[in-house]
DNA sequence: TGCAGCATGTAAATAGTTACATGATTAT
DNA sequence: ATAATCATGTAACTATTTACATGCTGCA
C-alpha cells in the first residue's frame, strides 16, 4: 500500500533512522500513517532494494549503531509520480462504532464508560496537537515551505479530533437520557 | 481484528447474507467497517466454525441460492463481552495526508486538483448520509431502540465528513494563496 | 537492581487485497 | 448484445500484528 510513500514523504524533508520513523512523534509520519517498527524496518529494506532510498551506517559508542536513510533521486521521482495518481478514500474501521451500533445489547452505563475512556484519549491527543501548533507553527507565514505543508496535516488532526469530541458529547447526552429513562421506569 | 465483531453487530439486529453485508449500503456494516466480499465470506465461515453464527440455505429459482446468517446465543455473549473490553483508537492511515505533507515537491495546481477530487467524493458521501438521515431518522425519539443506536453511527459519519470539508476549505485557500504567490513572482 | 531509551532485526501468524471463476436473470 | 444485479467462493499475494531476541547506557 502506501507505507512506502509515507516513509518516502517523511524522509524527503530530512533523513531519518527507522527508529525515528517508528516513534511517530513530531512532524513526521505519525500524522498520516501508523506502523510498527518491524514493519518500518522491513519497508526500508525493500525501499533500498528498489533504489528509492539509501542509508549510511553511523557508528556510535554510547548508543547502538544506526542507519540514516535518505531519499534518492529515483525515490523522489517515484514519490512525485505517486502524488499525481488517484487518491482513494481511506477505509473506515472504527471498533468504537461497532460497539455503539450494537449498543442496545448492554446497559447504558457500559457504553457511557467506553465512550468516556475514548473521549479522554481523544482529548489528550487534541491537547498534544494544540501544543505542537503553539510551539512550532504559531507564525505560519514566516515558516519554511515544508513546515507549512506539515502544518496542514497537523490542522487535519486538530479539526478531526475536535469534531470527534463534538460527536462524543452528542452521543453522551443521548446515552445519559436513555439511562435515566430506563431507571425511572 | 474486529471484522468478526462488525459482522456480529450487523447481523445481531437482523439476519443477513454475506452478499448483503458486502454491499455496505443502508444501516449495516459500512458505517464502521470496510471489507471486501471475499473477506466477509471467509469470516462468516470462521464464525460458523466457532459457533457464533448459524446459517440456513435458502433455495431460490430466479436467483442464486443463498445463506442467511444469524447470530447464536454464544455469538451474542461473545459480542457483549467484547463491548466491555478495551477499545483502541483506530490507526490513522490517509494517503491524501501523505501527499499534502510532501506537497512542496509538486506544483500547487496538482495538489489543488487532488484535493478537489477528494472533496467531491467526500461531499457526495455527506449528501448520501444526509439523505439517509432525512429518510430514516427524522423522528428520532419514536424510533425502535436499535435504530437509535444506528443513528448515532450515522451522525458520526455526518459530523466527520462535515469537518473534513471544513479542513479541505482551509487547505484549498492555503494552496490557492501559494499558487498566486508563485505565479506573481 | 530494575527499568526506560536507543537501535535493529527475525519469525510466525493473522488480516486484507487482487485476480480469477461461475451462472442465471433482468434491464438498456 | 452488453452490462448490472444476485450470490458464493478459491488462490495467490501483500500488509500488518504479535511474539521473540539482543545489548549497551543512564537514571532512580
Amino acid at each position: 500500500m502506501s507505507l512506502k510513500h509515507a516513509i518516502l514523504a517523511a524522509i524527503s524533508s530530512k533523513p531519518r533512522t527507522g527508529y525515528d520513523l517508528g516513534k511517530k512523534i513530531d512532524g513526521s509520519i505519525g500524522f498520516f500513517w501508523s506502523a510498527t517498527h518491524q514493519q518500518i524496518y522491513k519497508e526500508l529494506k525493500d525501499l533500498e532494494l528498489e533504489g528509492w532510498v539509501t542509508y549510511r551506517d553511523i557508528h556510535q559508542t554510547e548508543k547502538p549503531d544506526k542507519k540514516i536513510y535518505r531519499i534518492t533521486t529515483q525515490g523522489l521521482k517515484a514519490l512525485k509520480t505517486w502524488i499525481r495518481e488517484e487518491t482513494v478514500l481511506p477505509p473506515t474501521k472504527d471498533s468504537l462504532l461497532i460497539k455503539i451500533f450494537a449498543g442496545k445489547l448492554v446497559e447504558p452505563q457500559i457504553l457511557i464508560e467506553v465512550l468516556a475512556t475514548q473521549t479522554r484519549m481523544r482529548a489528550n491527543r487534541l491537547k498534544r496537537y494544540l501544543e505542537i501548533e503553539k510551539e512550532h507553527f504559531s507564525k505560519i507565514d514566516v515558516l519554511p515551505e515544508e513546515l507549512q505543508f506539515q502544518y496542514l496535516t497537523l490542522r487535519r488532526g486538530i479539526i478531526s479530533e475536535r469534531s470527534w469530541l463534538d460527536w462524543a458529547e452528542e452521543t453522551r447526552s443521548f446515552l445519559e437520557r436513555r439511562k435515566s429513562l430506563m431507571t425511572t421506569v
